[in-house]
RNA sequence: GCGGGCGUGGCGAAAUGGUAGACGCGACAGACUUAAAAUCUGUUAUCCGCAAGGAUGUGCCGGUUCGAUCCCGGCCGCCCGUACCA
């Protein structure tokens, strides 16, 4: 955890700003704290499994929950103590010379080294555990590497002033996923030492490094350099032998950095001329075969961290007992409200702050005892809030509502979402089918899945460094001042809204001026909703003509008594044309929505409005387009849409009409352009019938002047014609 | 660092193997108007050219193909996530 010692509180890892608490500016300590997990590793298969059933999600958020789940296939084996064979404090050397020659002069044993040596296999007496998808490159090993968090390291430390100085410089670095894979490879070497388990008589050091993680397999690896690109950093930095074993088929190993890709196997005794996939599994086998490890599969995935130190969450129901331990709530006592009367005013955490609050008494003995005061992380909220919409009544979830209900047909949430909330949800609508709580069998919340694009906008910052609203922000000559203060301000990156910095807009400053149509139909015709846009203004105009536009057609028709908006077969010319425009347009106007393309939509719309703005007649030909147009803006301008719906003299709300259907003989045209080429360069075009034969489309496409022209003095190679598309000439 | 995505005119974008830039914004010109707004008409990727026309062009380099914005490989840039922002 990231500790603030000023504020007296937990911080989130955004929350340290270049190793300092945020608001305080005091450097932020690690802390091991005892934490309530939900042991979400437990669905882990069955999460993986999972994502196959859900067709409607888009394949990139599948994708990541499954590198996120990050299954592995390997084995975790130990390497058993070997003798001593000297101890030495490598610090931080970037010569790799130097650390190599520290290396030689590692020979003198110390005290201080024999008695590691005996805590540790007195500590662990069977070896080093460690985990790996690479047994294949055994041979190649050149160090045991423990992390700083390994129960091994933690004891070693305590005999050890050096080595508690490294496993703090290590805590400074920092929690976050990012912060540990980009910090430069640190390395202390222990003086222990392990048997190679195929080398017999060969030792390898035992290294605690800064890039293992603790959190994930068993908190120790074996290092192969040759072909692990972070072993790789930390061999040339501490002067550790770097071993290839396995060669690519073509070309030869890199130089300077590790080889990662497949090949065959050679310095390798028994595994020699295997490929990597066989030496894996004829490696595994030998390991089971000498008792030393076996086949592991492995998640990446963590078990779910929920305590929180706030006020603001749900207080995690349990009563902590000196003689019963962790004691549930009593059913008959949920909810456990929090308190009112409680102060923010000064640091930590406000609930164990509070004076009365958390003493309660034993629900098992009755003795004095004191309640939680973590609360859940808010995640916890968001995982199953759509079980809770099923049925708002009596308990948490109505069993048969939700089993109605559930699942969400439809999901809408940012990319951002995709492996957090989204496999929270996942595993929570999963746990409480496990409970019983919810009849749900697949146990997914959702059946569909679309992903928005985030709505950016730039970070303004004042002179004080604090956020600035940018609706606070004007131009003032050539610099951007605050309004309230006239403080200078700077204009930042340009990334996702967000609360915390501010770089928010309100959208009501555009209803309240054009009205929530405009509004509406301004933030759903430019871009494509998947994607991600930086918010402007620009072109709201657009919106708000378009409007007035469709208002001037409705005006501008004579409705007749009788106005079924349908269709005149007999149409022709001008009339038919529009008809045409209209059906096509339509087509294209459902498919757009159907495939959250709304942008293509309203394109068809402005094109259906422009050729009935163009059209003069007063005619049923008028009145179908019309009726097909106002339907199409029904759901985007809904209010627009029906005062022309019923001045047209449409049946009750155009909400509750049909959704109108192409006609599909309206979307073909008698004749058609074909696009000629010569090599693929667009020379010219031919007009001809929509059934036009392939060798009639040849010869007319040579005849054409512009493109006899390219084929003078050429001979036609081969000529491509699709049908109804192109016509590409191959000449030289 | 790792995982995922995106990159096309002055701007938002369209085209997902077949005419690159539909549609909209902005800009420019014209009509109407005392004037402005609104409205209508037209022009608007870049370069050469009076024009006709031609050349170039979808982040960069390479590949596959009759044909590539689209498929494949490598690179660059930006964005999202990286487990305590939610």
């Amino acid at each position: 955890m990231n500790w603030d010692p000023v504020d007296m509180t937990v911080l989130a890892n955004e929350q340290v700003i270049d190793g300092k608490g945020w608001r305080s500016g005091a450097v932020v300590e690690q802390r091991d704290m005892e934490q309530w997990f939900f042991k979400i590793t437990d669905y882990a298969q069955e999460l993986l499994d999972g994502l196959d059933t859900l067709e409607r999600w888009p394949e990139k958020v599948r994708l990541m929950q499954a590198n996120w789940i990050g299954r592995s296939e390997g084995c975790r084996m130990r390497f058993e103590w070997a003798e001593p064979f000297g101890r030495v404090a490598v610090r931080e050397d970037k010569d790799p010379d130097v650390a190599k020659a520290r290396m030689q002069d590692a020979r003198s044993v110390g005290d201080q080294m024999v008695m590691s040596y005996n805590l540790a296999k007195d500590l662990f007496p069977d070896g080093v555990e460690i985990y790996t998808t690479r047994p294949d490159t055994l041979f190649g090993a050149s160090f045991i590497a423990l992390s700083p968090d390994h129960p091994l390291t933690k004891r070693l430390a305590e005999t050890s002033t050096e080595l508690r100085n490294f496993r703090e410089n290590c805590a400074k670095i920092g929690t976050s996923e990012e912060d540990i894979a980009k910090a430069p490879k640190l390395g202390f070497h222990t003086g222990l030492g392990v048997r190679h388990p195929f080398k017999s008589g060969e030792t390898l050091p035992v290294w605690i490094a800064n890039f293992v993680l603790m959190g994930y397999g068993t908190g120790a690896v074996f290092g192969q350099p040759a072909h692990d690109q972070r072993d790789y950093d930390f061999a040339a930095k501490y002067g550790l032998p770097i071993i290839p074993v396995i060669k690519p088929a073509e070309g030869e190993l890199p130089d300077g950095e590790a080889y990662v890709g497949e090949g065959t196997l050679y310095n390798s005794d028994f595994l020699d001329g295997l490929s990597k996939t066989d030496a894996i599994d004829a490696a595994i086998a030998k390991i089971e075969e000498m008792g030393l490890g076996e086949r592991t599969v492995q998640y990446r995935l963590r078990d779910w961290g929920v305590s929180r130190q706030r006020y603001w969450g749900c207080p995690i129901p349990v009563i902590n007992c000196p003689e019963h331990g962790a004691v549930p709530v009593p059913d008959a006592d949920l909810p456990v409200e929090l308190p009112y009367d409680i102060e923010f005013d000064s640091p930590g955490n406000p609930l164990d702050r509070h004076p009365t609050w958390k003493h309660t008494s034993c629900p098992s003995c009755g003795a004095d005892a004191l309640r939680e005061t973590d609360t859940l992380d808010t995640f916890n909220d968001s995982s199953w809030y759509f079980a809770r919409f099923a049925g708002p009544n009596g308990s948490p979830v109505d069993k048969e509502e939700a089993a109605k209900w559930l699942p969400v047909d439809q999901y809408v949430g940012g990319v951002e979402h995709a492996v957090l909330h989204l496999l929270y949800a996942r595993f929570f609508t999963k746990a409480l089918r496990d409970c019983g709580l919810l009849d749900l069998p697949s146990g997914e919340p959702f059946a569909g899945l679309f992903t928005q694009g985030m709505v950016t906008h730039a970070v303004f910052t004042d002179e004080d460094g604090d956020y600035v609203v940018p609706a606070d922000v004007i131009e003032d000559g050539n610099q951007l001042i605050r309004i309230d203060n006239k403080k200078l301000v700077t204009k930042g990156d340009i990334v996702k809204m967000s609360k915390s910095k501010k770089n928010v807009v309100d959208p009501n400053d555009i209803i309240e001026t054009y009205g929530a149509d405009v509004a509406r139909w301004f933030v759903l015709s430019d871009s494509p909703p998947e994607r991600d846009v930086e918010w402007s203004e620009d072109g709201v105009r657009g919106a708000w003509n378009f409007q007035k536009k469709v208002w001037r057609i409705v005006e501008a028709t004579d409705v007749p008594d009788h106005s079924p908006m349908a269709a005149d077969p007999e149409a022709k010319g001008d009339a038919l044309a529009l008809r045409r425009s209209a059906h096509k347009a339509l087509a294209k106007i459902t498919a757009g929505i159907e495939a959250f393309r709304f942008n293509t939509s309203v394109a068809q719309i402005y094109e259906l409005t422009n050729a009935l703005s163009k059209y003069s007649g007063q005619d049923a030909v008028r009145m179908e387009a019309l009726g097909i147009l106002i339907r199409s803006i029904a759901p985007f301008m809904p209010h627009l849409a029906e005062e022309c719906w019923s001045n047209l003299g449409g049946d009750g709300l155009v909400a509750l009409a049909p959704w109108p259907q192409h006609d599909p003989a309206m979307l073909v045209d008698d004749e058609i352009v074909m696009p000629v080429q010569v090599n693929g360069k667009r020379r010219g075009e031919i007009r001809v019938a929509k059934d036009v034969s392939k060798d009639d489309a040849e010869r007319l496409a040579l005849s054409e002047p512009s493109v006899a022209k390219f084929l003078d003095g050429q001979t036609v190679r081969k000529v491509i014609v699709v049908p109804g598309r192109i016509v590409n000439i191959v000449a030289g």
